[in-house]
DNA sequence: CTCGCCATTCTGGTACTACCAAAATGGCGG
DNA sequence: CCGCCATTTTGGTAGTACCAGAATGGCGAG
């Protein structure tokens, strides 16, 4: 164990061995032995999960882990990782991407400029490359989308909303598995370009609702449907 | 200098040396001199402003700063440290946050639950008291806005909400000066509540857009009014 | 046997030193 | 003036040493 990456490595054996433990985790010491890197090297990879607030350091105690109370980039982080996120934490984010992308939607009617309206274009003719070959577009879904926000110009917002993209991940990849899915999906990406094209930001916010009320019911058995809204 | 808090001055150090230098900082050996700290300490501190992204460590080479493409939580930490934002900056989250708050009121009214509301009749009250007394509602106001986001059940959602809280900070204090600024957001306050307890989710939508329109035109001389929604 | 106190151990916090290898730099020579 | 090479600088990493307070466990008193 070397370079770069210690960070997910420490993070996922602190986490794992901290659920065995009550919360409480190895030592410093302990870690850099088990991962044969300096204390220093520990100690930086630390510091890093302190500062997302995933664990919490107390002098001459030991290393105490948060499970919960965890910001978006934090959970970004843990599912790059490749830590298990729970079943709330999804749905959570769900609902929260909802809410970002209908509005997405709405504005970068009004605000798409010519180089969103030729990436969106590029985007739709690769998806309709891969789906002729019955490929799937789970990459491609999430530039599409990326993109809509960030047609909006505001980079804050895109920020935001791609550290969202970063949770789901793998598990887009198993939703276009199946082919149907990956033409419906695209069958309404045309949709909605096309409403943006238009300039009609009522249709292309209501088509972003159509649209991800089908996608989101594929994590339905995990989400609790009263708390869900478009 | 010593303890905790070396990060927020290595920040405005470090930003500051490499505005004046074309975006290369100082050395570690530099940093940790100037500071009297160890080199370890700079490296943590390098560590979670690298982590944040708010600058990039290239081996033998050396420190370089990104003043943009930061996330939400570098940019409030970066705010809690002190530093200016710039005007894009700003006028970016304000629009990011009325897209939260709106649809916050809008879930609320379906789902706050009596602890919510209690909360709400408690900051009312006491944001009642304070403009008896001529005083301003600054730290309330923060606090009656994120209690409604509380209010939709979703932590994720009011982690991310907070965090824009904090970039406001300072500002909202100077807003608040104005007696007659406190005791008009304080109505529109009480009226959102009633919204809210009436289970009214379009009503209490549609004041919180009229709402924050007011709140907002604050920034107005720094806001490219064409570019922000409701 | 139980309980409380105290010495020992453990832990994070901090500093310092020492190397490494590659990037950056500067001076020398053509 | 330009290109090449030796020197310096810089981040990356390991290791050691202390400190002081928290945690722990054992010993002794009741």
């Amino acid at each position: 164990m070397q370079g770069q990456e210690i960070l997910p490595a420490i993070a996922t054996y602190l986490l794992d061995s901290a659920r065995a433990n009550g919360g409480k985790a190895p030592s410093e010491r302990d870690l850099a032995e088990h991962f044969s890197v300096s204390r220093g090297q520990v100690r930086e990879a630390l510091a890093i999960l302190e500062a997302m607030q995933v664990i919490e350091r107390r002098a001459k105690s030991g290393i105490y882990v948060n499970t919960d109370n965890t910001g978006i980039e934090a959970m970004a982080f843990l599912a790059r990782a490749g830590l298990p996120l729970e079943n709330r934490q999804i749905y959570e984010a769900v609902e929260v991407r909802k809410i970002h992308e209908i509005k997405a939607a709405e504005l970068a009617a009004a605000r798409a400029d010519d180089e969103n309206f030729d990436r969106l274009r590029d985007i739709l003719a690769r998806s309709e490359e891969r789906i002729v070959q019955g490929e799937g577009i789970d990459g491609l879904d999430q530039e599409f989308h990326l993109e809509i926000v960030r047609a909006t110009q505001n980079t804050l917002f895109l920020n935001i909303c791609t550290a969202f993209y970063e949770l789901g991940g793998n598990r887009l990849k198993v939703y276009f598995r199946d082919p149907d899915r990956n033409r419906k999906s695209h069958e309404e990406h045309k949709q909605i370009f096309e409403a943006l094209v238009n300039r009609d930001a009522a249709l292309a916010s209501a088509l972003m609702v159509s649209h991800l009320r089908g996608a989101m019911s594929y994590w339905s058995e995990l989400l609790q449907p009263a708390e869900l809204s478009d």
